[in-house]
RNA sequence: GGGCCAUUAGCUCAGCUGGUUAGAGCGCAUGCUUGAUAAGCAUGAGGUCCCUGGUUCGAACCCAGGAUGGCCCA
């Protein structure tokens, strides 16, 4: 029987790689007694398991992906969670026009989670994403890629260049989504280009007209007067003007004299012509004056000089006079600017008045405090005509000339006007001074020419009609909005904001198909038209998108209901305009176009975008679901935060320190960046850079070691061999009370969208996991008989923290649990093919059992770490007497061997002291000596063919040698 | 310029309605282990809780003002 060992000893030795290091024999002088010692290694019950250590993200995750779609695992898990309660993650469509940075990841990571989460929680969890396809970017990109003026090509043809490009970077962001491991629809995502997209766009105009919510009216828009087209934002380039600086008397009559002497508290029998002061580098827009807007809460002024008298701001006065030779100036009387709001002064050479208003936007630093104003020619100017009601006077043309509105101007062009203006000002001694000036000024972007500001005729949803403003603001509160604060901004943003405008003179879009009466010029919009036009989109649009082109490509006659008449005058000839809608009315209805169909219900459970949606998407889509369904689409909103650079700076491309997600996957690993999602705090601003990904990287190590020991340690239990809950040892009965609480916490972390408390309690368990539980395990799972029922009970536990641990792990790390999963032994994964197609642990009702659980698990884990950081000697070295106080010594004792195991030492002496709280462990020398086999002191000697074994190591090894 | 958000250890974050000595993980240092080994365990160092002022017996927390950064507007 000797011989037997040393024979498999010598097999071990044998064995590759597996020999004693060269330096074991100078380590320590006790090595020769040893050196037999060592053979028993082969009869231990190691670790063992094909998961790498290593986790080599970049190179194993594409190939997952394929395994994924392959398998069909996110469509079967849909598929059997069918008859479950629906959960309906609404995506917000991405913009369709370059690359993805870390924002998109975030965001599509973020929604994935969420996603997986409730598939593996049984919830009919059907993820439909989709794309914002129309607009001025991908346009304007497309324009300049072809170097032309959209007035040089084909609308046709531009639209079907812009397709183009589009569903090119479809293409581009769908395959980078993909590759970050998404579940969803992604081979029919829905498309703002779809033909039931833009007919359901063209219904919604319908149903607000229908309900009177839709008007036209007057907007100031920047304007080229070459081009003779409205530019939006993105169109202007900013250059150096020269323009004449002129300072304008506007003159007040008799009746407006004496009124404004009363509010500045002025004498009447001052004698003398009073003017207000006003200062503009635009004399052309003077003939659209309508007012002079003063700073509310400013102090202005009166002021004697010469024989005239001048209102202006007080701190300004002294720089103004300096423009212009005469006598030192003395003030008056004055008043705030909120005073002076209500009097009148004369237009300087037209026959009206000019009204004096308020406005927060006058400043103080350049200029006389009081702003020439004309709603016309400007965006605030016309913001401010709004609130006061000022006639929005009009006189320019489309090409930039004068109408007959402009007076004696009439003909001319704006520019040339200028200096006509400027010497019919000095003519009526209007001019107080003028000057030339340097400037910044909005050029067009194509033909380089100066541009205006001009108001021309929009489409506008009325906010207060209906009282819609008011219907959307109760209706806020009853979303649930994560964080909370985003219900005051969304409140906010309702409130605060004007009439949305949602015509754009474009060509990349979906048409508004309003038509104008020829005799009377009205602009019509009519439902049935609106409905006729929606369902020829149906009809013949085809999968390319491109049904919207029929706006272009067929005649009026086409759309027109028969029998149309105009419903002002009658009349009977019509003409399409060619206006194409905003693309956040296009978004606006995503709600609509996407939720109800393919079996999803209306609204929509969450909407989850970057904080910028609250002016964006999450407006957009209540307003449009208010109005024509009167309730929010959706129960809950998340709003993200952005991602900067490692210094909390915004990301841009131009000043390079913009991370590329292509490029970080390719790096770090889908799973390490999808960790770094969980582990941040999402709902603020979230700093990313080279050196936190690497901790995040190991972090990442960590969880994937511990689920590596984890399958190393149950590779050899049988599923007949599983043993039921109310039959483990009692260790492993407070372990899985513990892991109920983890699934508990995480859980509900988890569904409130916390997701970095789910990170925070699982790296927490992991800890727990690896530096108690496992720790305590390894010698009842090394050395212990291979199939006993300590063993077999641990490795129960064990495999179910595994289960829970991959479930709760899988919605974030899904490439790693997917790859743990499939390196649990086939035999015990059952007929879960996937690890989503195991069910996320159901919350306990915590009971009585399992806090007592808990608290004498947090016991045993305290004494523990006392034995842990004892000095000296360690662990199998000791033996261990537990003090307890009488009410705990029941439970301690009832832990049996298991209270020795949970200290690690090889004996423990449990008796009650009456005189402590808390339990109490004091640490002797282990009697005895160490087993060569479990290294624990114990007696050695009893079997005479093993020597060197306790008799429990005897006893195994003699089993095994057994034929 | 306005609205909103953030600021706690080198990094990511906890810190409940104000209450002893402000915590965790990662990283770092030191030691142990060599039967999780490109691992495991223990111990330790590390903080002007953004700043200033106020309220309070007591402030990371409440109030006011400011700084820096971010989002949305102007």
């Amino acid at each position: 029987m000797g011989l037997a060992v040393v024979e498999r000893v010598a097999g071990v030795l044998a064995r590759p790689g597996r020999g004693w290091p060269e330096w074991a024999d100078e380590r320590d002088g006790s090595m020769p007694d040893q050196t037999i010692s060592t053979d028993y290694r082969a009869t231990l019950n190691l670790p063992k398991t094909a998961f790498p250590m290593r986790a080599e993200l970049p190179k194993r995750e594409p190939a997952r992906v394929a395994w994924w779609s392959e398998r069909r695992t996110y469509e079967r898990r849909l598929a059997r969670n069918a008859k479950g309660h629906p959960w309906i993650l609404h995506d917000g469509p991405p913009y369709a026009n370059g690359g993805i940075h870390m924002g998109h990841f975030l965001n599509r990571v973020a929604k994935d989670i969420f996603v997986k989460l409730h598939l593996l929680d049984g919830r009919f969890a059907k993820f439909v994403p989709g794309w914002d396809m129309h607009g001025l970017p991908i346009e304007f990109e497309t324009l300049q890629h072809l170097g032309l003026n959209f007035r040089e090509i084909d609308p046709l043809e531009l639209r079907a260049r812009c397709r183009e490009r589009a569903i090119y970077w479809l293409g581009v962001q769908r395959s980078a989504f993909l590759r970050m491991g998404l579940f969803g629809e992604y081979e029919a995502p829905y498309r703002t280009i779809d033909k039931e997209f833009e007919a359901t766009i063209v219904e919604t105009l319908a149903d607000l007209a229908e309900a009177g919510q839709l008007y036209k009216g007057l907007r100031a828009t920047l304007w080229c007067i070459r081009d003779e087209t409205a530019l939006a934002e993105a169109e202007i380039e900013y250059k150096e003007r020269r323009s004449p600086s002129v300072y304008v008397r506007f003159f007040a009559s008799e009746a407006q004299r004496g009124d404004l002497f009363g509010r500045t508290g002025i004498d009447s029998s001052e004698a003398g012509p009073l003017s207000i002061v006003i200062w503009t580098t635009t004399p052309w827009t003077l003939p659209g004056n309508a007012a002079i807007a003063l700073k509310p809460e400013a102090s202005y002024g009166v002021y004697r000089r010469g024989h005239e008298l001048l209102l202006l701001a007080d701190v300004l006065a002294e720089k103004t006079f300096a423009r212009a030779p005469g006598p030192v100036a003395e003030r008056l009387g004055g008043a705030r600017g909120s005073e002076l709001v209500g009097a009148r002064v004369r237009h300087p050479f037209l026959d009206r008045d000019a009204l004096i208003v308020s406005a927060e936007y006058v400043e103080l630093d350049s200029g006389t405090g009081a702003v020439h104003t004309a709603p016309g020619h400007g965006a605030e100017d016309f913001d401010t005509g709004m609130r006061f009601g000022l006639p929005i006077v009009n006189p320019v043309d489309g090409s930039g000339y004068f109408t007959a509105e402009a007076g004696p101007y009439a003909g001319l062009q704006i520019f040339d006007a200028n200096e006509r203006i400027v010497e019919d000002l000095e003519a009526r001694g209007a001019l107080f001074a003028r000057e030339e000036y340097e400037h910044s000024y909005p050029h067009c972007w194509r033909c380089k020419q100066p541009v205006i500001f001009r108001a021309t005729a929009q489409w506008f949803i009325a906010m207060d009609v209906n009282r819609l403003r008011k219907r959307i603001i109760d209706k806020v509160p009853h979303v649930k909005w994560h964080p909370a604060w985003g219900e005051m901004r969304m409140l906010q943003m309702i409130e605060n904001h004007p009439e949305w405008c949602i015509s754009r003179q474009r060509t990349w879009g979906t048409p508004i198909p309003s038509i104008v009466c020829d005799t009377c010029d009205e602009a019509i919009l009519d439902p049935v038209l609106a409905r006729t036009v929606a369902a020829l989109f149906r009809e013949r649009g085809t999968a390319d998108g491109n049904a919207s082109d029929l706006w272009w490509s067929e005649p009026l006659e086409t759309f027109l209901p028969e029998h149309f008449v105009c419903p002002k005058c009658a009349g009977q000839t019509f003409s399409k305009e060619m206006n194409i809608v905003d693309i956040w009315f296009e978004s606006g209805v995503t709600h609509r176009a996407v939720l109800r169909q393919r079996g999803m219900p209306w609204p929509a459970d969450l909407y989850l975008e970057g904080s910028d949606q609250y002016r964006g998407w999450f407006r957009s889509n209540l307003i449009t679901a208010v109005a024509t369904a009167g309730a929010p689409p959706y129960r809950e909103v998340v709003s993200t935060g952005w991602v900067v650079d490692a210094e909390g700076r915004a990301m841009h491309k131009s000043t390079g320190n913009y991370i590329d997600a292509l490029e970080a996957m390719d790096k770090y690993g889908a799973d390490v960046l999808r960790l770094w999602v969980a582990s941040v705090e999402f709902t603020a601003d979230m700093r990313l850079g080279e050196k936190l990904l690497e901790s995040v990287g190991g972090v990442y190590r960590n969880l994937r070691y511990r689920l590596r020991m984890l399958l190393g340690l149950i590779d050899d239990l049988e599923p007949g061999e599983r043993v039921a809950r109310e039959k483990l040892a009692p260790i492993d009965r407070l372990a899985l009370s513990r892991l109920d609480d983890l699934a508990n916490a995480a859980g509900k972390a988890y569904r409130a969208y916390r997701l970095h408390e789910v990170y925070l309690t699982l790296v927490a368990f992991d800890e727990e996991l690896s530096g108690f539980y496992i720790d305590v395990l390894k010698d009842p799972m090394y050395s212990g008989a291979r199939s006993s029922a300590r063993r077999r009970s641990a490795q129960s536990a064990l495999y179910a923290i595994l289960e829970t641990l991959l479930v709760l792990v899988a919605p974030i790390l899904s490439f790693t649990a997917e790859e743990a999963w499939q390196s649990v032994p086939e035999r015990l994964r059952g007929a879960a093919d996937s690890v989503f197609d195991l069910e996320f642990p159901a919350g306990s009702e915590r009971g009585l059992r399992e806090a007592a659980d808990l608290e004498l698990w947090d016991i045993l884990r305290r004494l523990r770490a006392a034995v842990a950081a004892s000095e000296g000697m360690r662990d199998f070295q000791l033996a261990a007497h537990v003090h307890a106080p009488p009410a705990l010594e029941p439970r301690l004792r009832e832990l049996g061997d298991n209270l020795r195991e949970a200290l690690v030492v090889s004996a423990l002496e449990l008796s009650v002291d009456p005189d402590r709280a808390e339990a109490h462990v004091e640490l002797r020398p282990a009697s005895g000596d160490k087993c060569a086999r479990c290294w624990k002191y114990l007696p050695l000697g009893s079997d005479p063919i093993h020597p060197t074994l306790c008799a429990p190591c005897a006893a195994i090894v003699r089993a095994l040698d057994r034929p």
